[in-house]
RNA sequence: GGCCCCGUCGUCUAGCCAGGUUAGGACACGGCCCUUUCAAGGCCGUAGCACGGGUUCAAAUCCCGUCGGGGUCACCA
């Protein structure tokens, strides 16, 4: 049998991370057997446009490298994907349902039921259905529709025994068919609701593993009723633990960015993000520029394969050591059986690490490619020319392990800014610049930069660690002044190659300005 | 509240099923080293079996209970 795996998501117009976690592991687990991962598009109480909300889930999924075989833009042998379009299923399986008499007309409304679950409240006995306004007959319709009554559809469920379902994840759980209410599979205007949509996509799409998350258990026994009442395969399920909050089990939550803002390490991933957006001249990020979605990490220049990695291991591991894994490796390696039950927490700080170890892995041409789409957004360069290319090269390479993120480039902009734009850090400036004798020392270091033969690191190190000597000064007293006065600021990278990247010319330019300005 | 699920360092987790580990790893945190700043790197360290009873020579591991957290109870998905 070939392993078929769905994920399901609504059209709302961002992907959620912890989305994507359950998305992964249904990849993982059907490329691991070979089998095919579908994407269904769950769209049945939607209004709105359905494409335009949908993009940004697929372009998410894409850019993750989740690619499904069977769903919206590729099709597939189940066409069509999309739950609006497969009425006529829901409605032939109703039928069949109401037929069998495991479903039927009921006329209550939504008044006279709540009013029943109120006084079994108030008697604190558990809410059973009267089945007062059920119809199974021709006649009993005819009644409650004089009555002007508009009937949905209801499940009838067992109210005796109990239902075992066997969870790959969560191992054997039960469920007394007495607390299974008769839900509501169509609606008086005719419209189905999800717990038979789903079940009839699962079985027209041949689904064999259901792996969702854990909100999804409490309403396995509906769907288990429908899948037996209809003679389905019963899939096996997997309910995954949900991805809660950063320093809480509460379940993550697109509205609530407000409150994870208090979370420090939340805070400052997202005071990261900004800080690269403005830099490319976006001050108004959107809504949807939070870490809770992905589309936060395409915009600021993460890795896929470290979110990949990052989010494989929110609730699954391998073993007690092994953390890094490529794409490749998690396909070979992840198992249903090694997943978690309890919900994990989202923790921005290891996210970054990963991040940190995928870009320390990456191969300088590759770190080039990444950084060059960032430096022309912020118009630092306009086309990436050979000399352009070797330029950001020399950044890329120099900056090493400074470039956590493909954004952070923009943190060494000073290199692609003519040199009378330079902006100075004035802080920076007041306190090196503004030193005793550093004015005086600058000068005099300057003319030998200008003299020097080799203008490469290692023969800039050598004249100055000379100049140092020969004055008696501290490295300090000079290497700072000059740093500020070439870069406008007080951190980079090593000063040698800094001057080296910039060459002489522009070097000399930086230092006269500075200068100039004191 | 009913039903269901879950509880190992601050966080992610290994160990639990088949009892015996100085309870291991990673992130974070702290210290030291390196150092021209900032990173990175190296070394060291702080820190955990929710609690209470059993069973047993021996319990993180098995059993019972308590407490705590979460999910779900829609004509949402």
């Amino acid at each position: 049998m070939t392993v078929r795996t769905r994920f399901a998501p609504s059209p709302t117009g961002y992907l959620h991370i912890g989305g994507v976690r359950t998305a992964l592991f249904c990849w993982l687990f059907a490329r691991q057997h070979g089998g095919q991962f579908i994407l269904r598009i769950d769209d049945t109480d939607q209004q709105r446009n359905v494409a335009e909300a949908l993009e940004p889930i697929l372009r998410g999924l894409r850019w993750l490298g989740i690619d499904w075989d069977e769903g919206p833009e590729v099709g597939g042998p189940y066409a069509p994907y999309y739950q609006s379009q497969r009425t006529a299923r829901y409605r032939a399986a109703v039928e069949r349902l109401l037929a069998c008499g495991a479903a039927y007309r009921d006329y209550a409304t939504a008044a006279e039921i709540q009013a029943e679950r109120e006084a079994a409240e108030r008697d604190k006995r558990l809410f059973v259905y009267s089945r007062r306004f059920m119809a199974e007959t021709p006649e009993q319709q005819a009644r409650f529709e004089a009555e002007g009554r508009q009937p949905t559809i209801r499940l009838k469920m067992p109210r005796q025994g109990k239902l075992v379902l066997d969870d790959i994840v969560r191992g054997q759980v039960e469920f007394d068919w007495v607390n299974e209410q008769d839900h509501v599979i169509q609606r008086a205007d005719g419209s189905f609701l999800y717990a038979l949509a789903n079940v009839v996509d699962d079985e027209d799409f041949g689904i064999t593993h259901v792996i969702r998350a854990e909100e999804h258990l409490s309403n396995t026994p509906r769907q288990v009723f429908i899948i037996q009442a209809l003679g389905y395969r019963q899939p096996q399920y997997a309910h995954l633990p949900f991805v809660a909050e950063p320093g809480s089990k509460n379940k993550l939550s697109k509205r609530k960015l407000k409150t994870y803002l208090k979370n420090r390490d939340f805070a400052e991933l997202v005071a990261h993000g900004e800080k690269i957006l403005r830099a490319l001249g976006c001050p108004q990020p959107g809504e949807s520029f939070n870490p809770v979605m992905v589309e936060f990490y395409e915009r600021i220049g993460f890795l896929p394969e470290a979110i990949i990695n990052y989010l494989a291991l929110l609730g699954w591991s391998l073993d007690d050591r092994t953390e890094h894994f490529t794409r490749h490796e998690l396909v070979e390696k992840f198992s249903l059986q090694r997943v978690n039950k309890a919900p994990a927490s989202f923790d921005p700080k290891k996210l970054m690490a990963f991040q940190q170890r995928h870009m320390q892995l990456l191969p300088p041409e590759r770190k080039v490619e990444l950084v060059l789409p960032f430096l022309q957004g912020a118009g630092l360069i306009s086309h990436a020319s050979a000399a352009v290319r070797e330029q950001v090269a020399q950044v890329v390479r120099a900056a090493g392990d400074r470039i956590t993120i493909a954004g952070d480039i923009l943190e060494f902009a000073d290199f692609f800014l003519p040199d009378d734009e330079l902006p100075y850090d004035q802080a920076a400036f007041d306190k090196n610049l503004r030193a005793d004798h550093a004015a005086e020392l600058l000068r005099q270091f300057r003319d030998r930069l200008a003299a020097v033969q080799q203008f490469e690191p290692p023969a800039l190190e050598a004249l100055l660690r000379d100049f140092v000597q020969e004055r008696g000064i501290k490295t300090g007293q000079i290497i700072h002044p000059l740093r500020v006065a070439v870069t406008g600021k007080a951190i980079g990278m090593g000063l040698f190659d800094t001057l080296a990247i910039l060459g002489r010319q522009r070097c000399l330019s930086r230092i006269d300005r500075a200068l100039a300005l004191l």
